[in-house]
RNA sequence: CGGAGUGUAGCUCAGCUUGGCUAGAGCACUUGGUUUGGGACCAAGGGGUCGUGAGUUCGAAUCUCUCCACUCCGACCA
């Protein structure tokens, strides 16, 4: 590609919207401008990016055995409703109604789809596994937009599903999909670790997701320093907190706290440290009640508490039903007598070995200190249990060893899936002996727009991308620099480079140096070939890796062949 | 959805407090010239119904209200 002839509209300025270094290298580099929130135009450069991307995956996943397929980015909303996601996926869902009054969404994911595609097709335990991918935009209406392509609306997911006769083939293909996510994760040259992951929305027994940390990540990842476990936030249990030392705790006593709800302000009327308090938080399941008891420093994870009800949709309780349940204003809901008003209690461990606490009185505008767990309000009945209940915390450890965090961006999830959607929408086959069976399930997700990102965040400097050349939009660029000879040179190299199938780029415009060079940094391609005037009478050009400071100079007629080279060795560095 | 903020040229912003001549700067763009190894310089240009709609006023980018868009924080934490 000449530059003179390419729309790559590189900028000085950012819009002043652009807040983390992916977005604002993507708009500064001319890779891709938005159209409206969480809506992005793929600009040349930015599309060659996501193509590379997007080959890599569709070379990997053919291997292993999948086969590309594509559905409609249109689908009708009957068949959410016959899994019920339509209700689990609420909002985000996009939908419309068409001309004949027929309801439709678009595409969030494709299980219903591929499901029901499947089941047509199935009939026989012959036929079974295969694997089919699809690689297409989604439509996500995010509650939030934000950090440009990290959480857009719409965006390019790769999306596998496996079909099975039995648990052994869905193992089997589930490890297979894991070693290809490897593989991709590897040659397009990101940095990823693989943490244990919680199935959530989609339903299932099992699921790993692959994450590239780093500091603009929306998810955290908690691990061990030796590396034995890594989790992500929702997935990860903690060590039982040993029980505090028992206190000389007199009996219960009503306070009045006026207006005073929130965490933060009962401690600072009744100076206590937020980890004295108890949070009693009221959930609705099915048409029951639950109550959730944790440490006022703690939060619920949602996770394990729909774990510890077998997996069924928890929603917070309406501001109604906390006034039934509690007879106070939200705010004031506590342990004490909270048995007899809903249909399970679950007292987080880290709650069950406190010594004393403050906890809500379930009277508007009441607290009530030296509230002692297990004498002022059971732990273990027919209708209360302690469970791990809560999110891990600094200082938390598992199995002796402390627990760290850090933040990532996660850009691939695998799951085990199970019969959740094949049972509902009837995919079934026949096996040998002739009887009907529920077909088990996999699916297998990958962000493309996300490893773009991700591997900008985690590889630039303040000139601009560092790419990997296996998704870079160019792998090298040719500067001439002057216009006589330099020109000639560059063209020569130009072909014979093109001619060998590598992805150039010839910086043919009528510019200065230092505008070319600007570019190129910002660009991030990472390769770059100098031709100069001076360099150039002795018969040398200049070759510099993007990545490094230093450059190296070479006879022109040697030039394409050690370019070549050099691109053959970036190449095998991410094989 | 709750809170905060911002909308003036393609981009970054000034002007608004205290209403008043033809609405400004830098970057970008066009033309000509000089330049050509790290975002050059000179000169001449083009480009804005100041987000929308209403109101107040002799007069509104500026004051008031409506709506819209975008950004940030939060959104189960009782």
């Amino acid at each position: 590609m000449r530059y003179s002839k390419a729309l790559i509209p590189t900028v000085k300025e950012v819009p002043n919207d652009a807040e983390i270094p992916s977005h604002r290298l993507m708009i500064r580099a001319g890779l891709m401008r938005k159209l409206a929130s969480g809506t992005y135009t793929y600009l040349p450069a930015g599309w060659k990016v996501l193509s590379k991307i997007m080959n890599i995956v569709r070379q990997e996943m053919n291997k292993s055995g999948a086969q590309e397929i594509l559905m409609p980015a249109v689908q009708p909303l009957e068949l959410w409703q016959q899994t019920g996601r339509d209700v689990a996926y609420g909002e985000t869902m996009c939908k419309f109604t068409d001309r004949h009054g027929r309801e439709n969404v678009l595409a969030p994911t494709a299980e219903e789809v591929v499901t029901h595609v499947a089941a047509a097709e199935l009939n026989s335990y012959k036929q079974l596994p295969f694997n089919i991918y699809q690689i297409s935009f989604k439509f996500r209406d995010e509650f939030r937009p934000r950090f440009g392509v990290l959480r857009s609306r719409e965006f390019i997911m790769k999306d596998a599903y496996s079909f099975h006769a039995d648990a052994e083939s869905l193992e089997e293909t589930y490890q297979i999909m894991y070693n290809t996510y490897k593989s991709i994760f590897e040659r397009c040259g990101v940095k990823y670790v693989i943490v244990e992951a919680e199935a959530g929305e989609m339903g299932g027994s099992g699921s790993h997701q692959f994450t590239v940390p780093c500091e603009n990540g929306e998810d955290i990842i908690v691990y061990t320093q030796d590396g034995e476990y890594a989790a992500n936030l929702e997935k990860a249990p903690v060590d039982a907190l040993p029980k505090q030392e028992a206190v000389e705790a007199g009996e219960i006593e009503e306070v009045h706290t006026p207006n005073v709800g929130s965490i933060d302000s009962v401690c600072a009327l009744l100076k206590a440290e937020p980890k004295e308090l108890i949070k009693t938080i009221l959930y609705s399941c099915d048409d029951e009640t639950i109550a959730v008891l944790v440490r006022g420093d703690h939060d619920v994870n949602e996770e394990k508490l729909t774990q510890a009800v077998s997996g069924k949709r928890l929603e917070l309780a309406s501001e109604d039903i906390v006034k039934k349940v509690t007879n106070a204003e939200v705010g004031f809901a506590g342990p004490i007598g909270i048995e007899e008003k809903v249909d399970k209690v679950f007292v987080d461990q880290a709650v069950s070995v406190m010594a004393t606490a403050i906890a809500g009185a379930n009277k508007t505008d009441y607290h009530i200190k030296n509230v002692v767990p297990g004498r002022d309000f059971a732990l273990y009945s027919a209708k209360t249990a302690v469970i791990d209940a809560r999110n891990a915390v600094e200082g938390d450890t598992l199995d002796g060893k402390k627990l760290l965090f850090r933040r990532g961006i996660e850009v691939g999830q695998v799951f085990k899936l199970g019969t959740k959607y094949s049972s509902k929408l009837d995919c079934s086959f026949l096996d040998v002996n002739g009887k009907s069976q529920i077909a088990l399930m996999g699916c297998y997700g990958i962000g493309i727009n996300r490893i773009m990102a991700s591997a900008i965040e985690v590889s630039h400097d303040e000139n601009g991308i560092i790419w990997p050349i296996n998704i870079a939009p160019f792998e090298v660029v040719i500067v001439p620099v002057g216009k006589e000879d330099e020109n000639a040179a560059a063209e020569k190299i130009y072909s014979e480079l093109t001619e060998q199938n590598i992805d150039c780029l010839l910086d043919d415009r009528n510019a200065r140096g230092g505008v070319k060079f600007k570019d190129a940094d910002l660009l991030g391609v990472p390769v770059r070939i100098t031709i100069g005037k001076k360099s150039l009478a002795e018969g040398l050009v200049e070759i510099k890796l993007r990545r490094e400071e230093d450059s190296v100079k070479v006879p022109l007629e040697e030039a394409a062949a050690k370019v070549a080279e050099i691109v053959s060795n970036l190449k095998a560095e991410l094989a």
